[in-house]
DNA sequence: TTGATTACCATGAATTCCCATGTAAATATC
DNA sequence: GATATTTACATGGGAATTCATGGTAATCAA
């Protein structure tokens, strides 16, 4: 796989949907599009999904190539292929980057998730995700809270590492 | 398991955040690099984790692909993969060491262990760690001491290798 | 034409790069 | 085996570059 996100961070988003992406995360971008040389800036697919989800999800070139072999693989017809073409190629969005490092997000996909002055990012492997902040707190860490909770004190959850292996 | 790191030792942090590494990591560092070749710096990834957590973790590049490779087995979606993608993914700082084998920790990361003007290091296996040495003090080896004086009178930890089976 | 989108320019702060120095460790030399 | 020479380390300083962010002018679409 290709080289993955890394790192989380929060940035200012002015009126007109601008928004500086994560340095770190332009490496990505850059090394993720296929048609990407010194000097052009990186493409990239922003997934915003269905109403249910309430974070933007950012793909590189490749990763979203990746999906839609994916999707191509199901039979023609099928629920499954429908539904993830309707999320895949129907809730997204398409941009690039600017020069200076930014992304514009149209007022739809801002409302969309009711994005105002600051965006959080998140790397999530080979995607990130931009969350408004107060989101992200409130639904993520709380789940987050309750599920740690549950386990026993001072438990390390790095340690499902150990458990958790491909083989 | 590649090589461990081994030792521990005390070092300056200078206000732009630069440490120097102890020179033996360096090398587990340098072998666990795939990319690194003589000449080179090799890269590592600090995890910082969340707010329980008051140290830093620094993985070498091969350490921190077998477990992006373990979270990647999970269900897509599962919680399990999702707590690990945030610690490990989110997380997490991804960097190199400079020419004159020092770390530059962003004042983020200085400030998550509320580090100051020295770093403590000490290896832990396949990774190694960054402490304040103040919290390393009085956490870490208090833990430890009150670990050793629930143990009968002069009982050699040691023994514990006996039992510890090899998987 | 009017609101929105895109292209360009500007700036302070943070980060990286490059070079310097003293000192300890390793090796060579007599 | 004592001393000179080299090499590796730990640390510091300043210049150059990258980043994050904001503003204005040009362009577009309806």
């Amino acid at each position: 796989m290709a080289r993955r996100f890394r790192g989380e961070s929060h940035h200012k988003v002015d009126n007109k949907g601008r928004v500086s992406i994560p340095a770190l995360f332009r490496r990505v971008l850059e090394q993720g599009d296929p048609n990407y040389t010194e000097g052009l800036n990186p493409e990239l697919v922003i997934v915003y999904g269905d109403h249910r989800r309430n974070y933007l999800e950012c793909y590189t070139i490749s990763a979203i190539e990746e999906g839609d072999a994916k999707i191509e693989a199901l039979p023609r017809g099928s629920m499954e292929r429908r539904m993830l073409q309707r999320l895949f190629h129907g809730q997204s969005f398409p941009t690039i980057v600017d020069d200076t490092g930014r992304l514009v997000l149209p007022a739809k996909l801002r409302r969309k998730i009711d994005l105002e002055a600051e965006a959080f990012f998140i790397a999530a492997g080979d995607t990130f995700q931009i969350w408004k902040p107060e989101t992200y707190e409130t639904e993520e860490l709380a789940k987050t809270e309750a599920w740690l909770d549950e386990l026993p004190e001072d438990f390390d959850p790095m340690a499902y590492l150990d458990r958790a292996g491909p083989d």
